[in-house]
DNA sequence: CGCGGCTTTGATGTTCATCAAGTAAAGTGG
DNA sequence: CCACTTTACTTGATGAACATCAAAGCCGCG
């Protein structure tokens, strides 16, 4: 068995994102130490408040960053897929997590302990250096989105959000959204109703179809509109 | 003169939070290429779209990170003290500003080119710790802070708003706000007239005395429960 | 089968934005 | 320094946007 069959990591699709920088022998104690878990719909990939032991990063799948309020509301962060990951949010600067990550597809997840990661941003620059690029288009993409639904009314919101399940995560008109209504409303700060409202006075007015969870976008220049103007 | 005296970056209070893993001679390279600038309220720190050629941060004053929207709309991100800085969001993933930054109060920030930053990154591994863990601080606080503000009302926006300045920019009951109504309508995302209609409120209940832009907190608590019940 | 959670619709009242109008404050040019 | 302009601040009235409450249908799961 040769070297390049020990360690699956050096064929791994992400390997380019997270780890171009890192040396081959590097990679092949990384390697050796991960641990790849699968988790299915509704699974708790990250507990908020639990420490931060391991550098967990999205392999493929769907998930949702929330927390949790005292009162048993939850709040949406973001959602996510693969490459705009997301447990880097504080394992910089934080021992424990300020937030949950439940997966909302079927999902993958390698994990690499963190002692690992912190001595690999001490002794490789060229490491630190792109995870520090990482963090910082994953934490602006989180605020830049919540900038953007902070500033549109109930229906704008919703359009928002359609136009971005359907152009960033499915990559398709149509599409079977993992999100509940209910999630939607934390997601963009309405209640439920007012979520169930807005997509049904879309229905009507043709802009979408709906069929339970698949929505299918059959207007988009006014959804497009609607996300711009209100 | 003493090598001591020959670079003022030896005494900066700032040193021990952003260079305490720099070497000396590393430090005495970043400090003669090193820039101060003093700034009055209303000037811009930071221009939103233009390139990102420095690593600027903040040693006394106070800024507001803001963006600015086509319709002439701004939306401010947060209100930073030094240590909270800032210029930090986007420096390692964009190659130029996605905001705006304007002091608030006088302010004087010190910058160094970027390539001398990223330089540091690679070859002090320390020092690449240090700033991802300052990031994940800044941008943690930032999304932390967004989400408190959304989930409240008007009322409770606005009870928020003025115990964090008391508590954690004045550090006083009393204090005078930098903020224009208009700024605090940008920041909590609501109207400007609103924004004093609940001020109104509250001085008539007796909860803070106004004059002009200083505010004094009357009744700590109710203004806290108001914050956490709405 | 029945229970609980999700979804949907309607009715109602609260919260909020918008429009209008007036006052105060602050900057500008002669 | 004063008239002038502009910008910030304030209050009220109105209607739109939104939350809340209530009730009923639906679906999955033990």
């Amino acid at each position: 068995m040769g070297i390049d069959t020990l360690c699956s990591c050096e064929n791994c699709e992400l390997r380019e994102l997270f780890f171009s920088s890192v040396e081959r022998d590097e990679l092949f104690s990384l390697c050796t130490q991960r641990t790849e878990v699968n988790y299915f719909p509704g699974d708790f990939i990250i507990q908020q408040e639990m420490p931060i032991e391991e550098f967990i990063y999205l392999k493929s799948g769907l998930v949702k960053l929330f927390i949790s309020e005292e009162n048993g509301k939850e709040q949406i962060l973001t959602i996510a897929r693969p490459f705009n990951f997301v447990s880097m949010l504080s394992i910089f600067s934080s021992n424990k997590y300020n937030y949950s990550v439940q997966a909302l597809e079927q999902s993958v997840t390698c994990s690499i302990p963190m002692n690992q990661i912190n001595q690999l941003v001490e002794s490789n620059g060229r490491f630190a250096r792109s995870v520090l690029g990482k963090m910082s288009q994953v934490s602006d993409k989180i605020i830049k989105e919540m900038m953007e639904i902070r500033k549109r009314h109930l229906r704008g919101r919703i359009a928002y959000i359609l136009l971005y399940y359907s152009k960033e995560l499915a990559h398709s008109p149509e599409f079977e959204l993992a999100l509940s209504r209910k999630e939607i409303a934390e997601y963009i700060g309405m209640t439920t109703e007012n979520v169930i409202r807005s997509l049904t006075e879309f229905r009507k007015s043709k802009i979408i179809k709906i069929f339970g969870k698949v929505i299918e976008i059959i207007d988009m220049q006014r959804l497009e509109q609607i996300s711009k103007f209100g």
